[in-house]
DNA sequence: ACTTAATAGTTGATTTTGTAACTAACAACC
DNA sequence: GGTTGTTAGTTACAAAATCAACTATTAAGT
């Protein structure tokens, strides 16, 4: 018996989207919750600050579309753990300077290496000029309102 | 000052997956959680049960990739809304069929359309061809162990 | 038949998230 | 300079996810 309509479930982008999403963070978590007992939100701080050098809570918060309460949250337990140092901005002094510690340095060059690994063999999946497209549609969707 | 490495955040497979699924879910989140106070994972049920009929739990399990507790949790909720009964197998009674009520089905033909226009809109955003290749990627990672 | 293992689904305790209200600091306006 | 508004970040409480333990039923091995 045909379907008696043409859009599947299984078509829908959005839940393609979470699947793949899904699918592919599970890996990497394993890594960084099993190495480090970190969360998907530390994970986050930690790669920014790697990645950008100092940040405030709110530039990460923009960059990586998390709310505030979710970084506010990442970055005590961060710094609980020694990852990660705060300090007060001399000319505004609500706002807060973060940086990595050499613990988190090591910790994001460890999880860093890691990661472009993994992201290599995702790649591997499709040809190079598709592997780029597909980046390139994603960053795409994710700019919708 | 240019990066000293060429493996950004940003590039990272599985960070932009999670972006894209993110961004495109919340638009249509809104939509079954104001017209139906429904939350992912009723969606998600309520879906499957609309578009490959009666099914099992541990058979929505498997296709959706939900946890049991999950499910459980979410049919007790479709049930109390009446949007689907059970019904004990007699072979196996541990086993429990799901149905959707008329008012379920009523609610998955309603999504199901607002679903079809969001994901047609999705895939306006790129050419016919590349909107197909996209999906197939997405299977294709989805399936990555 | 009887013991052990496996399976479908539920429940409870703990952790994590989400939402909203909060503090503290700054800015703007009059 | 005092009122009002805004912003950075935290905290408290409710909602939801996770994980392990649980019931009930079936299957398997002896």
């Amino acid at each position: 018996m045909a379907k008696k309509d043409d859009f599947d479930l299984e078509d829908f982008l959005p839940y393609l989207l979470n699947q793949a999403a899904e699918e592919s963070s599970m890996a990497f978590q394993r890594v960084y919750k099993g190495r480090y007992g970190m969360l998907r939100n530390e994970w986050r701080v930690l790669f920014h600050l790697g990645n950008y050098g100092q940040m405030t809570a709110k530039e990460i918060g923009t960059r990586a579309r998390m709310h505030k309460t979710k970084i506010s949250r990442a970055v005590s337990k961060l710094e609980k753990r020694r990852f990660l140092t705060r300090t007060k901005d001399d000319e505004d002094r609500r706002v807060e300077h973060l940086n990595l510690t050499a613990t988190g340095q090591a910790a994001y060059r460890d999880l860093h290496s890691v990661a472009k690994t993994y992201d290599q063999k995702l790649s591997a999946l499709f040809p190079v000029a598709e592997a780029k497209m597909l980046r390139n549609m994603l960053r795409r969707l994710s700019g919708i309102e």
